[in-house]
DNA sequence: GACGATCAGTTTGTCGGACAATATGCCAAT
DNA sequence: ATTGGCATATTGTCCGACAAACTGATCGTC
């Protein structure tokens, strides 16, 4: 980099002619960011923004991919573009799979949930509402009837801890938690089938927890926690893995839309 | 949504056929998250993905504009294709951004905040090395130079927490924090130009948090974080800002690369 | 032999035009 | 009110082309 750097000062920047197409996705997302244009709100065709902007239509196309793949703008039913928001699964999917490109370690993934689920659980205890817990019982209701099948636990488990994420009614939380959990999932399967007493103890713990959710119990809520992530813990050491091998083996979603709910 | 699902019930998946320059950037993808292709290993050009695909170009453009956006490809010095991992400072970026768009509230960063660094210093305090120390010492040494410069001091402060998350050996956590302190960064220096006794007690804490690291109090880095934390807390409501209010107010790098370092 | 200048070939960014497939909107018919 | 038909609009894909920027090799000078 910085051929020039090297004799002479750095004087300028880097004169930067920016593409078409990156000029087009700018002007576009600024006023996506802007508030100029409302999530939701119909951006013109592409013929249009040809006519807008004065360039080729494969140059806007280029600048529509872009923008579609940070999540600015998407196609409605397959035809017209509108502004968007950036789905916050969408992105969580991408830093986990940045995650394991970059090898992270169960054990790195391990801490950080025990972190992060304590952080959850204790502002949950405070902030849930009665909806909140009325969702969360439904699951671990739910868990109850389950605990013979390893599969439907780890779906029913994962879902148990995104209600309880929801439930500190903070977004950021939930966004920072959000990719730890999507990896640590595929994780807890293998466990159920393995140790027989996994499931039974889950249900215990998740139990406990809506108690303590109910009474605001924040003293049991973080034993509790802790107690059910260190289940994991062990579970997972149990079933023969290593926590220093790299975190791995999930079939990711491309970064096209997943095929899920609308 | 669901318009057919009102009258019948919705017995078929949605047909979907992807279009061409979908399925090119997802073979494309494949290669790389699956590691058939090494982060820093070449792609062929344009015309070779045009004859291996068998698809025009303007469609293997698009498909690379995709996956350049989502940070698996990268052009190296303005020309040849490279696999690459996504950059974690970039995906932070994005996250953030959503964040201002969802219209999160102080209140919800500063809770986060709140846990998130807690967390770090937690986990700082077992795991830094004497190399984290340096860091973190030369950074409360310029610190203490400046602080009569409010924002060097912020600069300076976003760096320490920075260094605190590297020295916890955990990149999950430091993703996971990582958007949150973006955005609380512009919120500190008003504190440090309308709290004159902002800067010292920051100086202080700063301190005190590389001293229990030093000797790896958990104790004293917990008092002193969760002090430091509440500070920041207190001086942001006592520049006149609401809790309540959206986060907002920040220029975001674009969706492109950061005109910044190489 | 090391260094820089020169030059031809390669690759990207952009353009213009074209066409088939599909979605939309409107109207008639049941 | 729902269905069918038809004209139109829009997208996805293709083709061919060209200037600017970069690459790599050759050549000349010291």
């Amino acid at each position: 980099m910085g051929h020039a750097a090297d004799t002479a000062t750095e004087r300028f920047e880097r004169i930067s002619a920016a593409p078409a197409y990156q000029l087009v996705a700018e002007a576009i997302e600024r006023e996506i960011v802007s508030g100029r244009i409302r999530p939701g709100e119909r951006i013109g065709t592409e013929a249009d923004l040809v006519k807008q902007f004065g360039v080729n239509r494969s140059t806007v196309r280029e600048g529509i991919r872009c923008l579609e793949q940070s999540g600015l703008l998407r196609r409605e039913s397959g035809r017209r573009l509108v502004a968007s928001l950036p789905r916050q699964t969408k992105l969580a999917t991408r830093m986990s799979r940045a995650l394991v490109l970059h090898q992270v370690t169960f054990r790195e993934l391990y801490e950080a949930i025990d972190m992060l689920e304590r952080n959850a659980i204790e502002l949950a205890v405070i902030h849930r509402t009665d909806d909140d817990l009325d969702a969360i019982a439904d699951n671990v209701a739910r868990t109850g009837q389950a605990v013979d099948d390893p599969s439907r636990v780890a779906e029913l488990d994962t879902e148990f801890h995104t209600l309880i994420a929801r439930a500190t009614g903070n977004r950021v939380l939930q966004l920072a938690r959000e990719p730890a959990s999507l990896l640590i999932y595929p994780a807890t399967q293998p466990i159920f089938e393995a140790v027989p007493e996994a499931a039974p103890r889950l249900f215990e713990a998740h139990s406990r927890l809506l108690d303590a959710l109910r009474t605001r119990d924040a003293e049991a809520a973080r034993t509790w926690m802790r107690r059910h992530v260190a289940d994991f813990g062990k579970g997972f050491v149990r079933t023969g893995r290593s926590l220093d091998a790299p975190v791995e083996g999930i079939q990711f979603d491309s970064i096209f839309q997943t095929r899920g709910s609308p």
